[in-house]
DNA sequence: TAGATTGTTAATCGATTAACAATC
DNA sequence: TAGATTGTTAATCGATTAACAATC
Protein backbone atom coordinates (compact mmCIF):
# COMPACT_ATOMS: atom_id res chain seq x y z
CA UNK A 1 0.00 0.00 0.00
CA UNK A 2 2.77 2.20 -0.06
CA UNK A 3 5.08 0.31 -2.49
CA UNK A 4 5.93 3.19 -4.80
CA UNK A 5 6.00 2.26 -7.97
CA UNK A 6 6.78 5.02 -10.80
CA UNK A 7 9.35 3.24 -11.83
CA UNK A 8 8.86 -0.47 -13.24
CA UNK A 9 9.16 -2.41 -10.36
CA UNK A 10 6.96 -2.43 -8.09
CA UNK A 11 7.62 -5.79 -6.89
CA UNK A 12 8.28 -6.88 -3.18
CA UNK A 13 12.27 -7.49 -3.29
CA UNK A 14 13.81 -8.23 -0.28
CA UNK A 15 17.31 -7.24 -0.25
CA UNK A 16 19.76 -9.33 1.71
CA UNK A 17 21.93 -7.23 4.38
CA UNK A 18 24.97 -7.12 2.04
CA UNK A 19 23.09 -5.48 -0.94
CA UNK A 20 22.05 -2.68 1.60
CA UNK A 21 25.24 -1.84 2.34
CA UNK A 22 26.05 -1.84 -0.99
CA UNK A 23 23.29 0.52 -2.26
CA UNK A 24 24.47 2.46 0.69
CA UNK A 25 27.70 2.95 -0.17
CA UNK A 26 26.57 3.34 -4.02
CA UNK A 27 24.12 6.40 -2.44
CA UNK A 28 27.09 7.63 -0.84
CA UNK A 29 29.75 7.44 -3.39
CA UNK A 30 27.24 9.22 -5.79
CA UNK A 31 25.93 11.41 -3.98
CA UNK A 32 29.37 12.77 -3.44
CA UNK A 33 30.08 12.51 -6.75
CA UNK A 34 27.97 14.05 -8.21
CA UNK A 35 28.05 17.30 -5.60
CA UNK A 36 31.66 17.43 -6.46
CA UNK A 37 32.90 17.00 -10.11
CA UNK A 38 29.98 15.81 -11.85
CA UNK A 39 28.73 14.80 -15.21
CA UNK A 40 25.37 13.85 -14.62
CA UNK A 41 26.16 10.26 -15.39
CA UNK A 42 28.22 7.30 -13.65
CA UNK A 43 29.25 4.07 -15.23
CA UNK A 44 29.66 1.21 -13.34
CA UNK A 45 33.08 0.29 -14.27
CA UNK A 46 33.95 3.63 -11.71
CA UNK A 47 31.57 2.24 -8.51
CA UNK A 48 32.97 -1.01 -9.09
CA UNK A 49 36.75 0.50 -9.01
CA UNK A 50 35.61 2.66 -5.77
CA UNK A 51 34.16 0.19 -3.92
CA UNK A 52 36.89 -2.34 -5.15
CA UNK A 53 33.94 -4.84 -6.39
CA UNK A 54 33.32 -6.02 -10.04
CA UNK A 55 31.87 -4.15 -12.50
CA UNK A 56 29.04 -6.90 -13.34
CA UNK A 57 27.55 -7.06 -9.66
CA UNK A 58 27.17 -3.31 -9.65
CA UNK A 59 24.81 -3.72 -13.00
CA UNK A 60 23.09 -6.61 -11.56
CA UNK A 61 22.41 -4.70 -8.05
CA UNK A 62 21.27 -1.60 -10.25
CA UNK A 63 19.39 -3.88 -12.56
CA UNK A 64 17.61 -5.47 -9.66
CA UNK A 65 16.11 -2.11 -8.19
CA UNK A 66 14.81 -1.03 -11.32
CA UNK A 67 17.44 1.36 -12.84
CA UNK A 68 18.29 0.94 -16.10
CA UNK A 69 21.60 2.48 -17.65
CA UNK A 70 22.42 4.00 -21.33
CA UNK A 71 24.32 1.68 -23.48
CA UNK A 72 27.68 3.53 -23.99
CA UNK A 73 27.00 6.42 -21.51
CA UNK A 74 26.66 4.76 -18.28
CA UNK A 75 23.87 5.30 -15.69
CA UNK A 76 21.92 9.01 -14.95
CA UNK A 77 23.20 9.67 -11.31
CA UNK A 78 19.85 11.29 -10.42
CA UNK A 79 18.25 7.75 -11.74
CA UNK A 80 20.77 5.90 -9.48
CA UNK A 81 20.27 8.45 -6.23
CA UNK A 82 16.53 8.03 -6.79
CA UNK A 83 15.82 4.33 -7.12
CA UNK A 84 17.96 3.77 -3.82
CA UNK A 85 16.12 6.34 -2.12
CA UNK A 86 12.87 4.58 -3.18
CA UNK A 87 14.32 0.82 -2.52
CA UNK A 88 15.20 1.62 0.88
CA UNK A 89 12.72 4.22 1.72
CA UNK A 90 13.99 7.03 2.72
CA UNK A 91 11.17 9.12 2.42
CA UNK A 92 8.63 7.16 4.33
CA UNK A 93 10.07 9.45 7.49
CA UNK A 94 10.96 7.14 10.40
CA UNK A 95 11.00 8.72 14.25
CA UNK A 96 13.65 7.71 16.33
CA UNK A 97 14.83 8.62 20.22
CA UNK A 98 18.04 8.43 22.04
CA UNK A 99 18.38 6.62 25.17
CA UNK A 100 21.17 7.41 27.39
CA UNK A 101 22.41 10.37 27.31
CA UNK A 102 25.75 10.12 27.48
CA UNK A 103 28.78 11.07 25.27
CA UNK A 104 28.11 8.79 22.43
CA UNK A 105 24.16 9.78 22.81
CA UNK A 106 25.17 13.19 22.67
CA UNK A 107 27.77 12.20 19.41
CA UNK A 108 24.75 10.62 17.81
CA UNK A 109 22.12 13.15 18.77
CA UNK A 110 24.02 15.71 17.27
CA UNK A 111 24.83 14.03 14.27
CA UNK A 112 22.52 15.56 11.61
CA UNK A 113 22.66 13.39 8.39
CA UNK A 114 20.38 10.76 9.90
CA UNK A 115 17.86 13.10 8.12
CA UNK A 116 18.84 12.12 4.75
CA UNK A 117 17.86 8.63 5.30
CA UNK A 118 14.53 9.54 6.80
CA UNK A 119 15.13 9.35 10.17
CA UNK A 120 14.53 11.96 12.12
CA UNK A 121 15.92 12.43 16.14
CA UNK A 122 12.97 13.40 18.68
CA UNK A 123 13.77 13.20 21.70
CA UNK A 124 16.39 12.08 23.69
CA UNK A 125 16.35 10.40 27.24
CA UNK A 126 18.12 9.75 30.47
CA UNK A 127 17.71 7.95 33.85
CA UNK A 128 19.84 10.23 35.61
CA UNK A 129 17.86 13.26 37.58
CA UNK A 130 20.33 15.60 37.60
CA UNK A 131 21.18 15.32 33.46
CA UNK A 132 17.26 16.06 33.02
CA UNK A 133 16.25 19.55 31.31
CA UNK A 134 20.07 20.07 30.13
CA UNK A 135 20.82 21.10 26.77
CA UNK A 136 21.99 18.21 24.80
CA UNK A 137 23.26 18.34 21.11
CA UNK A 138 20.15 20.37 20.30
CA UNK A 139 18.03 18.66 22.79
CA UNK A 140 16.65 18.91 25.86
CA UNK A 141 16.89 15.59 27.94
CA UNK A 142 13.59 14.26 29.28
CA UNK A 143 13.52 11.80 32.17
CA UNK A 144 12.96 8.10 31.47
CA UNK A 145 9.11 8.38 32.58
CA UNK A 146 8.71 10.70 29.62
CA UNK A 147 9.01 7.98 27.07
CA UNK A 148 6.14 6.63 26.94
CA UNK A 149 4.24 9.65 26.25
CA UNK A 150 6.47 10.91 23.69
CA UNK A 151 6.94 7.66 21.67
CA UNK A 152 3.02 6.98 21.54
CA UNK A 153 2.53 11.21 20.80
CA UNK A 154 5.03 11.15 18.24
CA UNK A 155 4.76 7.68 16.32
CA UNK A 156 8.32 6.75 17.64
CA UNK A 157 9.61 3.57 16.23
CA UNK A 158 13.40 3.19 16.74
CA UNK A 159 14.96 3.53 20.02
CA UNK A 160 18.44 4.10 19.73
CA UNK A 161 20.69 2.65 22.81
CA UNK A 162 23.46 4.25 24.43
CA UNK A 163 23.54 3.42 27.71
CA UNK A 164 25.95 0.76 29.47
CA UNK A 165 25.34 -2.89 29.12
CA UNK A 166 23.88 -3.13 32.55
CA UNK A 167 21.16 -0.44 31.65
CA UNK A 168 20.62 -1.74 28.18
CA UNK A 169 17.89 -4.34 28.63
CA UNK A 170 16.37 -2.18 30.80
CA UNK A 171 16.30 0.49 28.56
CA UNK A 172 14.74 -2.01 25.47
CA UNK A 173 11.85 -3.45 27.66
CA UNK A 174 10.72 0.16 28.57
CA UNK A 175 10.89 1.19 24.92
CA UNK A 176 9.48 -1.83 23.23
CA UNK A 177 6.79 -1.88 25.75
CA UNK A 178 6.04 2.01 25.21
CA UNK A 179 5.51 1.05 21.41
CA UNK A 180 9.04 1.00 19.69
CA UNK A 181 9.63 -1.92 17.08
CA UNK A 182 12.95 -1.09 16.32
CA UNK A 183 16.33 -1.23 18.64
CA UNK A 184 19.56 0.81 17.57
CA UNK A 185 22.07 -1.17 20.09
CA UNK A 186 25.44 0.43 20.82
CA UNK A 187 25.35 -1.18 24.62
CA UNK A 188 27.47 -4.42 23.54
CA UNK A 189 24.95 -6.51 25.32
CA UNK A 190 22.60 -8.74 24.14
CA UNK A 191 19.10 -7.92 24.00
CA UNK A 192 16.16 -10.54 24.46
CA UNK A 193 13.30 -9.21 22.50
CA UNK A 194 9.81 -10.43 21.20
CA UNK A 195 9.65 -12.06 17.74
CA UNK A 196 8.97 -9.26 14.90
CA UNK A 197 11.26 -6.50 16.74
CA UNK A 198 13.84 -5.63 14.77
CA UNK A 199 17.63 -5.39 16.53
CA UNK A 200 20.91 -4.02 14.87
CA UNK A 201 23.35 -4.29 17.44
CA UNK A 202 26.71 -1.75 16.69
CA UNK A 203 29.01 -3.58 18.64
CA UNK A 204 31.62 -1.49 18.55
CA UNK A 205 34.85 -3.71 19.57
CA UNK A 206 34.22 -5.86 16.67
CA UNK A 207 35.49 -3.25 14.31
CA UNK A 208 38.60 -2.72 16.04
CA UNK A 209 39.20 -6.06 16.58
CA UNK A 210 38.74 -6.89 12.61
CA UNK A 211 41.32 -3.98 12.04
CA UNK A 212 43.70 -5.46 14.95
CA UNK A 213 43.45 -8.18 13.27
CA UNK A 214 44.51 -7.51 10.00
CA UNK A 215 47.24 -5.29 10.88
CA UNK A 216 48.73 -7.86 13.18
CA UNK A 217 49.08 -10.40 10.06
CA UNK A 218 49.89 -7.65 7.41
CA UNK A 219 53.68 -8.34 8.00
CA UNK A 220 54.86 -6.63 4.83
CA UNK A 221 54.49 -3.41 4.15
CA UNK A 222 54.94 -2.49 7.00
CA UNK A 223 57.36 0.13 8.68
CA UNK A 224 57.91 1.84 5.93
CA UNK B 1 57.87 -15.53 13.61
CA UNK B 2 55.13 -14.54 15.56
CA UNK B 3 52.75 -17.10 15.03
CA UNK B 4 52.48 -18.32 18.51
CA UNK B 5 52.17 -22.35 18.53
CA UNK B 6 51.22 -23.73 21.49
CA UNK B 7 48.42 -25.77 20.21
CA UNK B 8 48.17 -27.67 17.23
CA UNK B 9 47.77 -25.25 14.30
CA UNK B 10 50.58 -22.99 13.68
CA UNK B 11 49.47 -22.77 10.44
CA UNK B 12 48.67 -19.23 9.36
CA UNK B 13 45.19 -19.18 8.49
CA UNK B 14 43.54 -15.92 6.90
CA UNK B 15 40.21 -15.50 8.11
CA UNK B 16 37.94 -14.06 6.08
CA UNK B 17 36.16 -11.11 7.33
CA UNK B 18 32.65 -13.15 8.29
CA UNK B 19 34.45 -15.52 10.48
CA UNK B 20 36.86 -13.12 12.60
CA UNK B 21 33.12 -11.20 13.29
CA UNK B 22 31.41 -14.61 14.43
CA UNK B 23 34.86 -15.45 16.20
CA UNK B 24 34.54 -11.95 18.03
CA UNK B 25 30.64 -12.83 18.85
CA UNK B 26 31.75 -16.31 20.42
CA UNK B 27 34.05 -14.43 22.45
CA UNK B 28 31.73 -11.70 23.29
CA UNK B 29 29.28 -14.57 24.32
CA UNK B 30 31.15 -17.26 26.00
CA UNK B 31 33.39 -14.27 28.11
CA UNK B 32 29.68 -13.27 29.86
CA UNK B 33 28.83 -16.94 30.08
CA UNK B 34 31.85 -17.50 32.06
CA UNK B 35 31.46 -14.60 34.35
CA UNK B 36 27.53 -15.21 35.09
CA UNK B 37 26.28 -18.51 35.21
CA UNK B 38 29.12 -20.98 33.56
CA UNK B 39 29.33 -24.57 33.75
CA UNK B 40 32.76 -24.10 32.64
CA UNK B 41 31.49 -25.61 29.59
CA UNK B 42 29.58 -24.92 26.28
CA UNK B 43 28.03 -26.88 23.44
CA UNK B 44 28.25 -26.10 19.76
CA UNK B 45 24.39 -26.11 20.29
CA UNK B 46 24.38 -23.51 22.72
CA UNK B 47 25.92 -20.65 20.44
CA UNK B 48 24.53 -21.51 17.52
CA UNK B 49 21.34 -21.06 19.51
CA UNK B 50 22.40 -17.48 20.60
CA UNK B 51 23.79 -16.25 17.16
CA UNK B 52 21.19 -18.06 15.45
CA UNK B 53 23.43 -19.79 13.36
CA UNK B 54 23.59 -23.52 12.96
CA UNK B 55 25.65 -25.81 15.03
CA UNK B 56 28.18 -27.59 12.98
CA UNK B 57 29.34 -24.02 11.62
CA UNK B 58 30.08 -23.22 15.12
CA UNK B 59 32.55 -26.30 15.13
CA UNK B 60 33.63 -25.89 11.79
CA UNK B 61 35.05 -22.50 12.92
CA UNK B 62 36.19 -23.94 16.46
CA UNK B 63 37.78 -27.12 14.38
CA UNK B 64 39.67 -24.10 12.39
CA UNK B 65 41.00 -22.39 15.05
CA UNK B 66 42.12 -25.04 17.17
CA UNK B 67 40.03 -26.03 19.65
CA UNK B 68 39.47 -29.72 20.22
CA UNK B 69 36.01 -29.94 21.84
CA UNK B 70 34.91 -33.19 23.82
CA UNK B 71 31.85 -35.82 22.76
CA UNK B 72 29.20 -35.74 25.00
CA UNK B 73 29.85 -32.44 26.73
CA UNK B 74 31.04 -29.65 24.74
CA UNK B 75 34.23 -26.99 24.78
CA UNK B 76 35.37 -25.83 27.52
CA UNK B 77 34.67 -21.91 27.77
CA UNK B 78 38.97 -21.16 28.57
CA UNK B 79 40.13 -23.79 25.65
CA UNK B 80 37.29 -21.43 23.32
CA UNK B 81 38.56 -17.99 24.65
CA UNK B 82 41.84 -18.82 24.83
CA UNK B 83 41.90 -20.27 20.86
CA UNK B 84 40.31 -16.89 19.66
CA UNK B 85 42.79 -14.55 21.43
CA UNK B 86 45.82 -16.36 20.02
CA UNK B 87 43.88 -16.41 16.44
CA UNK B 88 42.92 -12.96 16.76
CA UNK B 89 46.27 -12.13 18.26
CA UNK B 90 44.56 -9.92 21.19
CA UNK B 91 48.15 -10.74 23.64
CA UNK B 92 50.02 -8.49 20.49
CA UNK B 93 49.06 -5.07 22.48
CA UNK B 94 48.20 -2.57 19.53
CA UNK B 95 48.45 1.40 20.14
CA UNK B 96 46.36 4.01 18.99
CA UNK B 97 45.59 7.55 18.96
CA UNK B 98 42.37 9.37 18.72
CA UNK B 99 42.11 12.29 16.21
CA UNK B 100 39.45 14.54 16.71
CA UNK B 101 38.49 15.72 20.08
CA UNK B 102 34.80 15.71 19.43
CA UNK B 103 31.69 13.88 21.17
CA UNK B 104 32.43 10.41 19.22
CA UNK B 105 36.23 10.97 19.73
CA UNK B 106 35.21 11.49 23.80
CA UNK B 107 32.96 8.58 23.85
CA UNK B 108 35.72 6.12 22.26
CA UNK B 109 38.65 7.44 24.44
CA UNK B 110 36.71 6.89 27.52
CA UNK B 111 35.41 3.16 25.99
CA UNK B 112 37.87 1.58 28.51
CA UNK B 113 37.05 -2.36 26.48
CA UNK B 114 39.65 -1.70 24.07
CA UNK B 115 42.76 -2.75 26.01
CA UNK B 116 40.25 -6.05 26.14
CA UNK B 117 41.18 -6.69 22.63
CA UNK B 118 44.89 -5.77 23.00
CA UNK B 119 44.52 -2.12 22.11
CA UNK B 120 45.61 1.16 23.94
CA UNK B 121 44.40 4.14 23.39
CA UNK B 122 47.80 6.37 23.83
CA UNK B 123 46.67 10.31 22.99
CA UNK B 124 43.71 12.36 21.50
CA UNK B 125 44.31 15.10 19.30
CA UNK B 126 42.99 17.91 17.99
CA UNK B 127 43.70 20.90 15.60
CA UNK B 128 41.55 23.83 16.88
CA UNK B 129 44.28 25.02 19.29
CA UNK B 130 41.47 25.89 21.66
CA UNK B 131 40.62 22.44 23.19
CA UNK B 132 44.80 21.90 23.76
CA UNK B 133 45.55 20.75 26.99
CA UNK B 134 41.96 20.75 28.11
CA UNK B 135 41.12 17.19 30.17
CA UNK B 136 39.41 15.01 27.68
CA UNK B 137 38.07 11.14 28.40
CA UNK B 138 41.01 10.72 30.57
CA UNK B 139 43.55 12.00 28.35
CA UNK B 140 44.76 15.07 27.91
CA UNK B 141 44.48 16.65 24.15
CA UNK B 142 47.25 17.02 22.66
CA UNK B 143 47.74 19.48 19.24
CA UNK B 144 48.47 17.99 15.79
CA UNK B 145 52.01 19.03 15.80
CA UNK B 146 52.71 16.74 18.03
CA UNK B 147 51.36 13.77 16.37
CA UNK B 148 54.87 12.64 14.51
CA UNK B 149 56.67 12.44 18.00
CA UNK B 150 54.03 10.83 20.30
CA UNK B 151 53.40 8.15 17.16
CA UNK B 152 57.27 7.55 16.94
CA UNK B 153 58.21 6.91 20.26
CA UNK B 154 55.19 4.94 21.04
CA UNK B 155 54.98 2.90 18.12
CA UNK B 156 51.23 3.73 17.49
CA UNK B 157 50.55 1.86 14.54
CA UNK B 158 46.57 2.93 14.44
CA UNK B 159 44.79 6.35 13.89
CA UNK B 160 41.29 6.39 14.95
CA UNK B 161 39.58 9.06 12.72
CA UNK B 162 36.99 11.14 14.44
CA UNK B 163 36.99 14.37 12.88
CA UNK B 164 34.53 15.70 10.31
CA UNK B 165 34.43 14.69 6.76
CA UNK B 166 36.62 17.78 5.29
CA UNK B 167 39.21 17.08 8.00
CA UNK B 168 39.37 13.18 7.38
CA UNK B 169 41.93 12.81 4.51
CA UNK B 170 44.09 15.38 5.71
CA UNK B 171 43.89 14.15 9.17
CA UNK B 172 44.93 10.27 7.32
CA UNK B 173 47.61 11.66 5.77
CA UNK B 174 49.28 13.37 8.41
CA UNK B 175 48.81 10.02 10.28
CA UNK B 176 50.01 7.91 7.76
CA UNK B 177 53.27 10.59 7.49
CA UNK B 178 53.89 9.82 10.95
CA UNK B 179 54.08 5.76 10.25
CA UNK B 180 50.59 4.72 11.19
CA UNK B 181 49.39 1.84 9.35
CA UNK B 182 45.96 1.24 9.85
CA UNK B 183 43.35 3.96 10.19
CA UNK B 184 39.72 3.34 11.72
CA UNK B 185 37.66 5.61 9.93
CA UNK B 186 34.63 7.44 11.77
CA UNK B 187 33.99 10.18 9.41
CA UNK B 188 32.37 9.04 6.78
CA UNK B 189 34.16 10.22 4.10
CA UNK B 190 36.79 7.59 1.12
CA UNK B 191 39.99 7.74 2.43
CA UNK B 192 42.97 7.44 -0.43
CA UNK B 193 45.49 5.71 1.29
CA UNK B 194 48.71 4.03 -0.22
CA UNK B 195 48.88 0.55 -0.92
CA UNK B 196 48.92 -1.81 2.55
CA UNK B 197 47.63 0.57 4.47
CA UNK B 198 44.50 -0.96 6.07
CA UNK B 199 41.62 0.99 6.83
CA UNK B 200 38.21 0.35 8.35
CA UNK B 201 35.18 2.60 7.67
CA UNK B 202 32.87 2.68 10.08
CA UNK B 203 29.78 4.34 8.32
CA UNK B 204 27.29 4.93 10.98
CA UNK B 205 24.85 5.93 8.72
CA UNK B 206 24.55 2.43 6.86
CA UNK B 207 24.07 0.42 10.26
CA UNK B 208 20.82 2.92 10.62
CA UNK B 209 19.79 2.70 6.83
CA UNK B 210 19.86 -1.21 7.09
CA UNK B 211 17.27 -0.95 10.49
CA UNK B 212 15.23 1.06 8.86
CA UNK B 213 14.80 -0.56 5.62
CA UNK B 214 14.33 -3.96 7.79
CA UNK B 215 11.49 -1.92 9.83
CA UNK B 216 9.83 -0.10 6.70
CA UNK B 217 9.24 -3.60 4.97
CA UNK B 218 8.55 -5.25 8.04
CA UNK B 219 4.53 -4.54 7.91
CA UNK B 220 3.63 -7.71 9.67
CA UNK B 221 3.81 -7.47 13.83
CA UNK B 222 3.39 -3.85 13.74
CA UNK B 223 1.42 -1.88 16.04
CA UNK B 224 1.01 -4.09 18.97
C1' DT C 1 30.86 3.62 -38.20
C1' DA C 2 33.83 2.49 -34.13
C1' DG C 3 33.97 2.61 -29.27
C1' DA C 4 31.96 2.21 -24.99
C1' DT C 5 29.02 0.30 -21.90
C1' DT C 6 24.87 -2.09 -20.62
C1' DG C 7 21.97 -6.27 -19.48
C1' DT C 8 22.00 -10.96 -18.75
C1' DT C 9 23.25 -15.80 -18.83
C1' DA C 10 26.26 -19.42 -17.52
C1' DA C 11 30.33 -20.71 -14.81
C1' DT C 12 32.73 -20.34 -10.67
C1' DC C 13 33.60 -19.78 -6.22
C1' DG C 14 32.84 -19.84 -1.39
C1' DA C 15 30.12 -20.32 2.56
C1' DT C 16 26.47 -22.71 5.06
C1' DT C 17 23.85 -26.75 6.14
C1' DA C 18 22.65 -31.59 6.51
C1' DA C 19 23.92 -35.90 7.85
C1' DC C 20 26.12 -39.29 10.35
C1' DA C 21 29.87 -42.24 12.09
C1' DA C 22 33.08 -41.76 15.94
C1' DT C 23 33.68 -40.65 20.67
C1' DC C 24 33.08 -39.93 25.43
C1' DT D 1 24.94 -48.98 28.28
C1' DA D 2 22.19 -44.99 26.43
C1' DG D 3 22.48 -40.25 25.48
C1' DA D 4 24.80 -36.35 24.02
C1' DT D 5 27.81 -34.08 21.30
C1' DT D 6 31.82 -33.75 18.44
C1' DG D 7 34.43 -33.77 13.92
C1' DT D 8 34.07 -34.08 9.19
C1' DT D 9 32.47 -35.10 4.59
C1' DA D 10 29.24 -34.37 0.97
C1' DA D 11 25.28 -31.68 -0.63
C1' DT D 12 23.19 -27.37 -1.05
C1' DC D 13 22.68 -22.87 -1.42
C1' DG D 14 23.76 -18.22 -2.60
C1' DA D 15 26.69 -14.71 -4.14
C1' DT D 16 30.28 -13.12 -7.28
C1' DT D 17 32.59 -13.17 -11.64
C1' DA D 18 33.39 -13.94 -16.49
C1' DA D 19 31.86 -13.49 -20.90
C1' DC D 20 29.54 -11.65 -24.61
C1' DA D 21 25.67 -10.29 -27.58
C1' DA D 22 22.75 -6.20 -27.76
C1' DT D 23 22.53 -1.32 -27.75
C1' DC D 24 23.45 3.46 -28.16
Amino acid sequence: MDSDSRTQEPKELDLRHVMVERLMHYYHFIASLSNNTAGDSVTSTQIARLMHIDDSLVRKDLAEIGVRGHSGHGFRCEDVLEAIRRTLGFSKRLRAVIIGAGRLGGALASYGSFQQYGVEICGVFDIAPHKVRLMFGGYQIQPMTSLPIVVKQMGVCIAILTVPPEAAQDAANRALDAGVRGIWNFSNASLEVPEGVVVRNEHMSIGLAELGYRLRRGRMGHDT
